[in-house]
RNA sequence: GCGCCGGUAGCUCAGUCGGAUAGAGCAUCUGCCUUCUAAGCAGACGGUCGAGGGUUCGAUUCCUUCCCGGCGCGCCA
């Protein structure tokens, strides 16, 4: 970062001198691609036309002028457009002082300039537990919730609870029929109903309490158990969130809010709009005018809510309470639903950019190359919490965060525990944890580390894998931003297993403590730390610990 | 039928607001532990970036037409 901000200042003052523009086109990055060696940064600019110069004239001209800056080891034109710079390793040494100035807060940025932001995710239905399609989504929110603070927006997580609906009531019936059955009474099924192992848990627990519940008339003991069963399965729901390291600031009740009037306000503003008609004895949205391909129902016929009606007046709510971002984390089954949603926002006055929607795609749950099952009516599932009891809240959140969320994810439990590089979270542990038992090693020497290092002391540190470690270290501000902006976590983990292959590189070739210098050891044992650092604080915006020794 | 998302090495996937010779891990093969953790390192092998056409100095990336896979098209949530 401080690489490609100090090129750019560079470059825009030697055009500014030459009395050019800008160019419409640069690129300013580290090359990509190993084969280009241990480049420090590529430039490419795409001058020419527009600046009336002869392009490889002006590219000498530039790369003489980069050549004059202390920092630039090198400037070399690389083929037309290109200049190749490499910096002295005095500049990428100051990236080991740029850590120790604040290790925690290393590669944070101020991007989101406090811009206030609310990311909703997770809202399942407290129908039944969690399942691992729930867990991919919990991993990508709460993920991307803490990237986005330390990229600088004051962030805050939610959680919607949908307790209005009809899947609710039928939670309810589905609990009361059991408690009828396991008080011995006949009972009918009706055609949808959860036949999970739970629900007859729950219903035992309500029996145990009350033996005379399964009397109540049936309007009562249905209101009695989904009652009981929503709170009883929220609360499973919670703790499975915690045990995942997943956090929501607030839970928002579909309940509350519609008993608070605000659907009705909603409404009224549409209708204001000009957005609503009634029709077949129905309240209808006219989304069509705002890019939908069919106009949709508010309110039914029969007088109920669509789900669609309160969800509008949540996203209206949201708005209300002042956040000037919205993102909504769904499954990629509900894509068919953005562009109502869509709709709904600027037919509340905002703009269509201030609400965006990641989709998160299915989980395929396999065992051993075998495919498992899901589905939560039908009572077959792997549970987030088995998962997480099976293989662990690291393993599981990195595997969801190692790719990006709209493709289809094979989570094989038989891999995500091996400890094997199928299963890249431990190589990148391990890396943090290496450096721990070496730091640890050199305290056990006495070998006192100050929290300062002298720059004459990093300036031993020359070697080729150092140097690009501390590149490495250096990138790690860009790729928290450009994560942030584009809402994707997942570069987070990319990033982390480089820096992790760059220090493995480097701790297999040279020796920090057996350096047979003293100055040197010192100054390699800075650059670990801070090493571990960017590791520790990368692994946190995953929600992943970073462990001292494995 | 219409719409959305995918198709990149044998496998699992990065890269995609146009840039150099398309990357990583796994698998296979070859080396490396008397030295700070071998859950590691170094190297080899492996590609018509689904197919065709177009846009231009340049396309895996943008446009277009197909093919394949997943999902969605309720007065369900």
């Amino acid at each position: 970062m401080r690489a490609k901000n100090h090129l750019t200042a560079l470059l825009q003052r030697h055009l500014a001198a030459m009395n050019l523009p800008w160019p419409a086109k640069a690129v300013i990055e580290p090359p990509r691609e190993k084969s280009f060696g241990d480049l420090a940064a590529n430039v490419a600019l795409l001058l020419g036309k527009e600046a009336g110069k002869n392009p490889r004239e002006l590219a000498e001209a530039l790369a003489t002028a980069l050549r004059e800056d202390s920092a630039v080891a090198s400037a070399d034109i690389a083929g037309p457009g290109f200049i190749n710079v490499t910096f002295s390793p005095a500049f990428w040494q100051e990236t080991v002082t740029r850590v120790e100035e604040n290790p925690g807060a290393f590669g944070s940025s101020r991007v989101g300039n406090g811009k206030s932001v609310q990311v909703e995710f997770v809202s399942a239905n407290p129908t039944g537990p969690l399942h691992i399609g729930h867990g991919r989504g919990a991993a990508v929110g709460d993920s991307l919730a803490r990237l986005l603070r330390f990229a600088g927006y004051a962030v805050h997580a939610e959680y919607y609870i949908n307790d209005a609906g009809r899947q609710m009531r039928l939670l309810g019936l589905s609990v009361w029929l059991r408690v009828r059955e396991l008080d011995g009474r006949d009972v009918t099924w009706p055609e949808d109903w959860y036949k999970g192992e739970y629900i007859i848990d729950i219903a035992r627990e309500m029996l145990d309490a009350d033996p005379a519940l399964a009397s109540l008339p049936d309007e009562q003991g249905i209101d009695r158990c989904f009652e009981y069963a929503m709170n009883s399965i929220l609360d499973g729901i919670k703790k499975d969130l915690a045990d995942f390291r997943v956090s929501h600031e607030v839970w928002f009740s579909e309940r509350a809010l519609v008993a608070s009037g605000a659907v009705e306000k909603a409404f009224e503003r549409l209708r204001e709009a000009g957005h609503s008609y009634e029709q077949d004895g129905a309240l209808w949205f006219r989304t069509t005018d705002l890019g939908d391909d069919k106009d949709r129902v508010l309110r039914k016929s029969d007088g109920s809510l669509t789900y669609f009606a309160s969800d509008i007046a949540y996203h209206n709510d949201k708005f209300n309470r002042g956040f000037d971002q919205l993102v909504d984390i769904w499954g990629a089954d509900h894509h068919g639903y953005v562009p109502r949603m869509r709709a709904a926002i600027s037919a509340l006055g905002k703009k269509t950019d201030q609400f965006d929607v990641i989709l998160v795609q299915l989980v395929n749950l396999l065992k051993g190359g075998e495919q498992i099952a899901m589905s939560t009516r039908a009572g077959q599932f792997e549970t987030l919490a088995d998962v997480v009891a099976e293989v662990g809240t690291d393993a599981s959140r990195f595997m969801f965060l190692s790719r990006k969320s709209d493709s289809h994810l094979d989570f094989d439990l038989e891999l995500v525990k091996q400890r094997s590089l199928d299963n890249p979270v431990y190589y990148v542990q391990y890396a943090h944890a290496r450096i721990c038992a070496v730091l640890r090693k050199a305290a056990e020497r006495g070998i006192s580390l100050p929290p300062r290092s002298e720059s004459r002391l990093l300036s031993l540190l020359i070697e080729n894998a150092e140097l690009q470690l501390m590149r490495q270290l250096d990138r790690f501000e860009d790729v928290v931003e450009s994560a942030a902006l584009n809402l994707a976590p997942h570069h987070i983990s990319h990033y982390l297993m480089e820096t992790a292959g760059e220090l493995h590189s480097y701790y297999a070739v040279h020796q920090v403590l057996g350096a047979g210098n003293d100055e040197l050891t010192l100054a390699r044992l800075s650059l670990l730390r801070a090493a571990k650092a960017v590791l520790a604080a990368g692994l946190d915006l995953l929600g992943v610990t970073a462990p001292d020794s494995m």
